[in-house]
DNA sequence: AGATGATGTTGACAATGGCCACATCCATTT
DNA sequence: AAATGGATGTGGCCATTGTCAACATCATCT
C-alpha cells in the first residue's frame, strides 16, 4: 500500500525510509525549537518523518533516547552560533581581540538562549524529565553514532580562555578553573532570563543585566 | 464551617475534603521532590490527596496551574534554606560577617540545587513544559492565595548586597545590578552541575568549582 | 425547611509511550 | 538464481494522562 512516499526530499521510498534515524532527529529538532524538550514527542516525530510510530524503536531505545539525540543537536547549534559570532570579531590588537572574542561568545550564548528558547531548554534537559519509578534505560540499541567533530560550548570557551593567557591578559593561576566562573555566569543569566524571576525584565534592563554580568566576570577573572 | 476533615492523617472526611488545595500542593511538592516538574502529575496528586482526579479542577485551572503553585513552594523552600544557613554565620566583625553571609547564601543555593534536585528543577520550570499549540491559560480560577511573607531568593540576595554596601565592602556604583552577576553565577553553576556538561564532575572537583565561582564573583564585585 | 453555590465524583475521549506479533525488504549464502 | 535471516517498518493493543461534561453531596443563608 505504501508504494511510494517521500522523505524530506522527493525520493521515493517504499517500505523502508532509508534515513529514518536522521529524519527523526531532524523532526525532533523542529519540535524542540518551538516547544522545548516536552514537545519532543515520539509519535509527533514519527508522523513528521512519515513513518509509523513504532518505527522509532528501530533507531532509539525510547523517547528519552530520541530526546538525548535531539538535545545533542541543540547543543551543537549553540556552539555553531558561538563560533560564528566569534569569527565576526575583527579587532587587530591581540589582547583586545582575545577579550572581544570572549565577550562575543558570551553574548552569543545568551542570544541563543533568548532567540532559540526551545533549543536552549532542550540542550540542557538531559535527565530532567523522569519520574521516580521508571525502569532503567534499555541498552539494547547502543547506536554509537560516530560523532561529528562539532565542538561543544565548553571547548569553545576553553579555547578563548587559553587565548587570554597567551596574550597575557590572564595569569595562568587565574586561568585554572576559569571556565566554571565564566560559563556559570553566562548560563545562569540565560536561565534566569528564560525561566527564572528575571523572565519579565524589560528589554533595556535585560541589556543592562547582560553587560553587568559580563563586566563582573571580566573583572573577576582579570 | 469546616466541620472537621482533612489532614493526611485518618481524620474522617466525608464528601468534602476540607483543605484540598493545600493537600494537592503538598502532594505535588512530594512528587516534585523525587521526580522534578514532570512528575507533578494531576492524577497522581489527586490520588495522594485521596480524592478523585477531577476534584483538582475546583482549585486549579489545569495541570500547569497546579505546577505553578508547587513551583512557588519549591522556591520558598530554597529561600528558607538560604536564610537558615545565613543565620548560622557567627562572625563578629561587621565586614567579615557581611561577606560570610553572602557566601553562605551562595553555598546554600548550590547545596539546595544538588540535594533537592527535583525541587530545584521544579522551582525554575515555569513555562518550560509547553508545546506550541496549547490554548491560552484559563484565568477562570484566579485564586489569589494571600501570599505568606516568605521572601524569594532575590530578596535574600539583595539584602546581603545592601549589607555589603553598609559595611563599606561594596561601593554604591558596583552595588547597582550586582544581583544579576551574583545570582547568575550561582544559579548557572547549579544548573550546569545538575543538567549541564558538569553533571559528571567528581565530588572534589565540584567543590573546587564552587569555590572558584564564588571567588571570581567576590573579586568581580569588590 | 429549602434554595444555592461550592466542592467532589463518575464517565468519557483523545493523545501518548511502550510492547507484541507480523510484514516487507535487502544482502548474503547456498 | 533461490533461499534465508537480519534489519527495518506496520498494526493492534494497553495503561496512563489531561480535560470536559454531567451528576452528586454538602454547608450555609435566607
Amino acid at each position: 500500500m505504501v508504494r511510494e512516499a517521500d522523505g524530506p526530499r522527493g525520493e521515493t521510498r517504499g517500505y523502508h525510509h532509508g534515513n529514518l534515524r536522521a529524519a527523526l532527529v531532524e523532526a525532533g529538532v523542529e519540535l524542540a525549537r518551538t516547544g522545548g524538550p516536552n514537545a519532543v514527542v515520539l509519535r509527533a516525530a514519527s508522523r513528521r518523518a512519515g513513518v509509523s510510530h513504532n518505527a522509532v524503536y528501530r533507531h532509539f531505545a525510547n523517547q528519552e533516547d530520541l530526546l538525548a539525540a535531539v538535545a545533542q543537536r541543540c547543543m551543537s547549534e549553540l556552539s555553531l552560533l558561538m563560533i560564528e559570532r566569534m569569527n565576526l570579531v575583527t579587532t587587530r590588537d591581540r589582547a583586545r581581540r582575545a577579550a572581544a572574542r570572549l565577550e562575543a561568545i558570551g553574548r552569543a550564548y545568551i542570544d541563543f538562549a533568548r532567540t532559540e528558547q526551545g533549543w536552549f531548554r532542550t540542550a540542557f534537559s538531559s535527565a530532567q524529565s523522569h519520574a521516580a519509578n521508571g525502569p532503567p534505560p534499555n541498552p539494547a540499541h547502543a547506536h554509537g553514532t560516530s560523532a561529528e567533530p562539532i565542538p561543544n560550548p565548553y571547548d569553545v570557551l576553553s579555547a578563548r580562555l587559553d587565548e587570554l593567557v597567551e596574550v597575557g591578559a590572564l595569569t595562568p593561576e587565574r586561568r585554572d578553573g576559569a571556565e566554571y566562573a565564566a560559563w556559570s555566569a553566562v548560563h545562569g543569566l540565560s536561565s534566569l532570563l528564560l525561566d527564572g524571576p528575571l523572565r519579565e525584565l524589560p528589554e533595556p534592563e535585560i541589556e543592562r543585566a547582560i553587560s553587568i554580568v559580563l563586566a563582573v566576570i571580566n573583572r573577576g577573572l582579570a
